[in-house]
DNA sequence: TATTAGCACTCTCATCACGAGAGTGCTAAA
DNA sequence: TTTAGCACTCTCGTGATGAGAGTGCTAATA
């Protein structure tokens, strides 16, 4: 398979069953292909070239003397080497623009802004994670008494995010002494990540120490947490796509949007830790069998070594790559953006 | 329509009629009835009594000579009279029960755990909001500086929920100055909610003042938010009901469920603000036209004057009501346990 | 040698007819 | 008041059929 480059003819036959495909849901013909796009040589000679296709594993023919459907390895040529650089109009630029300036205030509003464009523009799913700190790093601690032995402990990480623990002591402790030792923690820890953090330990006394690892914990935690909340849009949409609109295939797609382990796996596996960079999934790429029949356009966001999250769009192979692509880079611009301006703040 | 009041064997007719149609989805004739309830009279006298039943309003026929199917009267009747008190079983609930103790941790991952158990327990999408506070009230207030002018404020609300947000002040204001103000602040205010706070701003200096007037403002957008991020499950269960088999109406029934304001609004509107009691709301009552093919099975859970938060099923009309209403009820139970019990730590 | 016209053949899919099955309403008898 | 009987209606699954689209192959052509 696959061992001869392709000639331009074959590239250009390849290019343009993929997009009519894609278009028409259905599998395409050699006369289907001459006509709408005006070929000047004979569907005789298309058949040929697409016989060829067929052979090195580009195309797959449905069932004998139909029409042609794309492999993985065709769409995976096409979307490597044919497609061009495609972008949004800039008008479209401009609006989703100023959707995302127009609303200001937290996270979970910019994620879900994010999804709903990335589901209206692309027309079929999307998946956004918020931001998450890359390495959590410790910035200040506030130790405040409540009743009794409970104590409230605030940890203020690097980037403004706050963790919150209730802790129970083994007796009681005023308030000056309480608000000395977050004092001496803050003092000592601030810039540090969770394995400074228990370096630092010894220096306290009984009662730093045992907070001081209660806070090495927790950012160990937060290290490790790296998935978050899946935030979903446009569900309805990969019920409208054809191939969905037998009921088993729409619920198995429905299942799999809902599966959140697998998604975070992919999310996890694919896409490396960088921000920057578009990257396309097709049909699950070998490594997941329930993939099989859906791609994924994904990118990371954020900045890198500071706080980061994936957003992107799952869809049946049978998808728009360019308007997802672009789509999907020009919202993760958007998006990194916001997470670097709301480092600098 | 329905001036009348049911004959006890109208009950019991209407009763299997809804039964009947919850499990196999299909018109129910007088036949079918006689033989799979082996009742006592002939399917000519029940023929009978579903005319009448038709005649009333409680029962529709999709076209002549069909079978018949519950209207939205005929399923309030039935829910609220003739379903008689279900529950779940002992061992379903002890499962539940394990599974909420197995896990411990934070909120979300609660709401996570409603969710996907109402979903398999009552075989529909289920949604569940996570617990908010009914009336905010102020706890503790910290003020950190950062860089410059930025200070990052940390507000910790009775129930150990926490907000943050940065300022930027009109001049740089050193550490041990920021934090005598917040002290202050915190003396005056602990336990009062938006207006308390407001009341007391007189009694500070400039900082103060500022300060103080952000927090009040902060607390009131606190209860207006009403709704938080909706957890969503199951979705992929409406799809194999086969009401929905045809795709256009299984695309409507996920667009309703992707639909943030709709359901925000219905939550809100039908389910008083008390904890205690389940809810159902058949075909929209009327008051949502988007809903009219859906039930939907509501309770509101947590500790009413704390913090609450709502969970249910969404469904079609013909669902099984005794199994999401044992299901919704229990879960809410549990839920409210979590909640008080985090309340009181 | 590469391209093309022509042709026989295949496979899908929408349409239609048809009959089984389930259900109804009505009448008349029990 | 209940029920047996009956004529009638409507849906739905099953083939049969034919149009349409597409193929591969062969032979003629540039």
């Amino acid at each position: 398979m696959s061992i001869e480059p392709l000639t331009e003819r074959q590239e250009t036959v390849l290019a343009l069953v993929v997009h009519e495909y894609i278009e028409s849901a259905r599998p395409v013909g050699s006369k289907r292909l001459v006509d709408r796009y005006s070929l000047r040589v004979s569907s005789a000679t298309v058949r040929n070239e697409l016989a060829s296709l067929t052979e090195t594993g580009y195309l797959r023919q449905p069932h004998t003397s139909a029409g042609r459907v794309p492999t993985e390895q065709g769409y995976r040529y096409f979307v490597a080497r044919l497609q061009g650089d495609t972008d949004l109009p800039a008008s479209e630029k401009r609006l989703i623009s100023h959707q995302f300036h127009q609303m200001r205030g937290d996270v979970d509003e910019w994620v879900r802004l994010a999804a709903s464009i990335l589901a209206t523009q692309s027309q079929v799913a999307s998946l956004v994670t918020s931001p998450l700190p890359d390495r959590t790093v410790f910035k200040h601690l506030e130790l405040i008494g409540t009743q009794g032995r409970q104590v409230l402990m605030v940890l203020v990480l690097e980037g403004g995010d706050v963790r919150q623990q209730m802790l129970t002591l083994s007796e009681t402790i005023d308030q000056s002494k309480l608000r000395q030792t977050a004092e001496q923690i803050t003092a000592a820890c601030e810039g540090r990540d969770a394995n400074g953090v228990k370096a630092q330990t010894s220096r306290f006394d009984v009662l730093g120490r045992e907070i001081a690892s209660l806070v090495a914990e927790t950012l160990e935690r937060a290290d490790e947490f790296s998935g978050g909340e899946i935030h979903r849009d446009g569900l309805a949409n990969v019920l409208s796509q054809p191939e969905f609109s037998d009921t088993e295939r729409g619920r198995n797609a429905l299942k799999l949007l809902e599966e959140r382990s697998l998604l975070e796996e992919v999310l996890a596996k694919a896409l490396s830790p960088k921000v920057g960079g578009v990257q396309v999934v097709i049909g699950g790429e070998g490594a997941w069998e329930e993939l099989r029949d859906y791609s994924m356009v994904l990118a990371r966001y954020g900045a890198t070594g500071k706080a980061t999250g994936t957003l992107g769009v799952l869809g049946p192979t049978r998808m728009s790559y360019g308007r997802s692509i672009s789509a999907v880079r020009y919202v993760a611009g958007l998006m990194s953006n916001l997470v670097v301006e709301a480092f600098d703040a």
